[in-house]
DNA sequence: AGCCGCCTGGTTCCATCGTA
DNA sequence: TACGATGGAACCAGGCGGCT
């Protein structure tokens, strides 16, 4: 599959043109100066050093869970973030990461399960800034798309991110949880100002309206890796675990008993395959999500391909292929 | 072409089950 | 009876496969 890819994709580690989606495919030309550099995608292979740490996060509203894969063996990890509060609620969650994991330092990757910024902000500098020209979709997601469309055979589904006064409103919402609204304040101080007085006072209550709120921990989490010197990259579990299913059908979710054992047996597949030994096999969906990410990007570097897709204000998303 | 249903993400709420 | 553990549905937006 790796090998398809990167035939078809000459000039890997430049920028290319994805033609399907005019805006991403005049991204790939820097002398197109019509197209604003927020909206161009850049697409290139990845390498890794063979030492270097991979670390896997799958990211909820009061808990990270981690998978470290150093020296050739994996372990699993969990971090609370009940007690993160102003003034530096990122710095702290930095050093929470860092007594965690030490192998998160310079040279290690990290794989995130959430996007690095809302739809329309610049995750560039912190706190965001408002993104010009508001995109509609984001050019990572297109770029998902496409080279899915290319692939074959793999579906791909995603949840839309959502745009700054979704967060916002998260923000405002009754009982808020305090570390949600620390993160929250230090990466979009400004966003809340300006919303403030222009937005009233709509809040989100109900569960199904606000779950995407765990993003707040995501971006925190890009940040938190920045400032730890780690090369961080979006990811999603999902995607990985269907690019690496094999013929093996991933039941959804919904099935818990029949996901994670699926998921689990995966896992030893990668495991196999990268040459890792894992500590122990993921107990609950959510370490089986924080183990792919790190496993699957292990696996592609020793035998298949790893492509980042990314522009200034999205971010870095890693696909990792099998060869 | 247009419609329907399924799928992804995490949280919340409620029902059910097993155990002390 | 009173717990905790577990399961499932609902919430939302948008892409996509399959059907008419």
């Amino acid at each position: 599959m790796a090998s398809a890819f990167a035939r078809k994709r000459r000039r890997m580690g430049r920028e290319h043109h994805l033609p399907r989606d005019a805006r991403i495919r005049k991204a790939g030309d820097r002398r197109q100066a019509r197209v604003p550099a927020s909206l161009r995608l850049r697409c290139r292979k990845v390498g890794l050093g063979r030492a270097a740490a991979i670390v896997g996060i799958d990211v909820g509203e009061d808990f990270l869970d981690l998978a470290i894969i150093a020296r050739g063996s994996l372990r699993l990890s969990r971090i609370a973030l009940a007690g993160l509060g102003a003034p530096r609620a990122i710095a702290s969650l930095a050093a929470r990461l860092a007594e965690a994991a030490p192998e998160l330092s310079r040279g290690a990757i990290a794989l995130v399960d959430s996007p690095r910024a809302p739809l329309d902000a610049d995750s560039s500098s912190i706190p965001m800034k408002p993104r010009r020209p508001a995109p509609s979709g984001r050019v990572i997601d297109g770029g998902l798309r496409h080279l899915f469309a290319r692939l074959g055979r793999h579906r791909l589904s995603m949840y839309p991110t959502p745009g700054v006064e979704y967060f916002v409103r998260c923000l405002r919402a009754r009982g808020l949880k305090a570390h949600l609204e620390a993160l929250g304040r230090e990466l979009l101080g400004r966003f809340h100002q300006i919303s403030s007085a222009t937005m009233g006072h709509s809040t989100i209550n109900s569960g199904g309206a606000l779950f995407t709120r765990f993003m707040i921990v995501g971006f925190a989490v890009h940040v938190a890796l920045g400032m730890l010197g780690v090369r961080a990259f979006e990811s999603f579990p999902d995607m990985e675990f269907r690019l690496w299913s094999g013929d093996v059908r991933l039941a959804p979710k919904t099935r818990r008993r029949e996901a994670l054992a699926v998921r689990r047996r995966i896992c030893s597949r990668l495991a196999r395959i990268a040459g890792i030994f894992p500590a122990r096999a993921p107990l609950t969906l959510d370490e089986a999500d924080a183990a792919v990410l790190a496993l699957t990007a292990a696996a592609a570097a020793k035998s298949g391909l790893l492509v980042a897709l990314g522009n200034p204000a999205e971010g870095r998303f890693l696909v990792a292929l099998p060869r």
